[in-house]
RNA sequence: GGCGCCAUAGCCAAGUGGUAAGGCAGAGGUCUGCAAAACCUUUAUCCCCCGGUUCAAAUCCGGGUGGCGCCUCCA
């Protein structure tokens, strides 16, 4: 399988280090506040690239960090915490914020059908192994203390910027607003590991250390906590294009620094979901989070379609035109499959579900083409094979895609059955089916105006009629 | 200023040298009293622009233009 490495920036057979085995490491949230949409697209994205290497047979194991503590505004150790900004914000303590948007951000995943990693770790949980490493690292010689701070220095690697080719003197301090650089730094791209003169007094959670009471930097977290589930050697590390640098060519320094040797052979960076206006973030536009499309009534699983429908290296541009789209592809699909639930399943022609399966698997194969691999679910409705096979094959893909396509389908299903098996029970079914009656003694007699007056009533209602040449069905929504 | 990604129909999008998949929307049709649903048919003489390589380029090369991202908050 060809996976896209932001290493070499070229398109690789993907070769685990152990054969049959795959280590994964996502970064997770800074839990400070509710994940936006855009935050999960990357979420989405590497549970496909997850799930797909456990359908090609892969053992993965797959370790996630939370970030609690320790990521600032500034480099410069003069912005805020974001935990503690979270938490003056609503008054609450920083534990109280993290356990509260960590079981947010779960929450919002589950409704996406993300599955949770293996190992979820926080990085307040692993503050020994973070002390264990700066040591070592110091150790070593590629990290310095200064102004009470511990550095890594960034002088001591034979080459820092992995990822693009900066030259350290291009690069501009501060060009974002609020960000001043760091006197204490011997060179420009070196980076806090660990702090100890903190100039936010209220900073609530501190540890002891052997250069004092403080806290990690944040980009030691990944690092560490990476190697104590996964160890020396990582097949695949995950995350969001933008933590490509500085985060990421931080985690590769330290880790190399102190392993001695190659550390993640693939990157995977996920591309921005955008507005109109550029990226989406937490302070500008509207926030868009999960349970702010699921009160404009979309189902959390059209965003996944929407989502997969494009490609992972490809930044998507959200909207609503573009949201309802996906909504109403969804709708479709699910309808196309209830029906296929409704007629005889007959045998699985295994022909037919090798091919259709090796389509999806060389789409798939291809640097997760998920929109490709969507497009061979549709192939896979217009074959000419028995619903059996068809059944069998959206089953199989959704292995991956996670859309509960069968599960959605025949829940519309069983309602339908449910309702017409209590049809002489309930007295709304009752009603229906009289006026339906009515409705068509009133199309024998002509008598038009009639009839289109009972279906707008019963539309009201939130009933739709399907009329066949068997006669009228209808659908309560 | 430096570095990187991208550019295909109204919208989303596939395509990695052999003559433009798929989805949504639109149009026409079947069915219907009409409508809805469903089904069938149809929708880019051309892939941002200009050069070049080649028998052959949306695909490769060079140069532009435009959009987005990163350069110490970000997925």
């Amino acid at each position: 399988m060809l996976l896209y490495n932001s290493l070499t920036r070229k398109r690789e057979e993907f070769v685990p280090n152990v054969e049959g085995k795959v280590s994964m490491y996502t970064c997770g949230p800074t839990v400070y506040h509710y994940a936006h949409i855009g935050n999960l697209r990357s979420y989405i994205m590497e549970d496909i690239l997850e799930k797909y290497l456990r359908y090609a047979g892969y053992d993965v194991t797959r370790v996630m960090n939370i970030t609690d503590v320790g990521h600032l505004t500034s480099d410069a150790d003069t912005g805020e915490d974001k935990m503690l900004k979270g938490a003056k914000r609503e008054k609450k303590t920083v534990l109280e914020i993290a356990k509260f948007y960590t079981d947010a951000f779960f929450a919002d995943c589950e409704k996406l059908n993300i599955k949770t990693p293996d190992v979820v770790a926080p990085a307040t949980t692993c503050i020994d192994e973070f002390i264990r490493v700066i040591e070592a690292l110091i150790e070593k010689g590629y990290a310095y203390e200064a102004g009470g701070n511990i550095y890594f220095d960034t002088a001591k690697l034979k080459q820092y910027y992995v990822f693009n080719d900066f030259k350290e003197e291009d690069l501009e301090v501060g060009v974002r607003e609020g960000v001043e650089e760091d006197s204490n730094k011997r060179n420009k791209a070196d980076f806090v590991l660990w702090f100890t003169k903190s100039k936010f007094d209220d900073q609530e959670l501190k540890w002891d250390s052997p250069w004092g009471v403080g806290y990690p930097g944040w980009h030691i977290e990944c690092s560490c906590i990476s190697m104590k589930h996964l160890g020396e050697y990582l097949d695949i590390h995950c995350g969001g294009i933008d933590n490509a640098f500085p985060h990421h060519t931080n985690e590769i320094a330290q880790s190399e620094a102190f392993v001695g040797h190659k550390w993640c052979n693939y990157w995977f960076h996920v591309h921005h979901l955008n507005t109109n206006s550029g990226k989406m973030s937490k302070s500008s536009g509207e926030f868009l989070t999960v349970s702010l499309l699921e009160s404009k009534g979309y189902d959390p699983l059209v965003y996944r379609l929407f989502c997969l429908q494009s490609h992972y290296r490809k930044s998507l541009v959200f909207s609503y035109e573009n949201l309802d789209n996906a909504a109403i592809a969804y709708k479709k699909l699910v309808a196309k499959i209830a029906a296929l639930l409704k007629e005889e399943g007959g045998a699985i022609d295994q022909a037919v579900f090798d091919e259709r399966r090796a389509a999806f698997c060389a789409a798939l194969d291809n640097d997760m083409n998920t929109s490709l691999g969507v497009t061979a679910l549709y192939d896979v409705l217009k074959a000419k094979t028995t619903p059996a096979t068809k059944l069998a094959l959206i089953a199989d893909f959704d292995r991956v895609l996670s859309l509960d396509l069968i599960e959605t389908a025949q829940k519309q299903k069983d309602a339908e059955d449910a309702a017409k098996a209590t049809a002489s029970d309930d007295p709304f079914i009752r009603e229906i089916e009289d006026m339906i009656a009515k409705r068509a003694q009133a199309k024998k007699d002509k008598n038009y105006a009639l009839a289109d007056q009972i279906r707008n009533d019963l539309a009201a209602r939130g009933v739709t009629l399907i009329d066949t040449p068997q006669g009228t069905n209808y659908q309560i929504n």
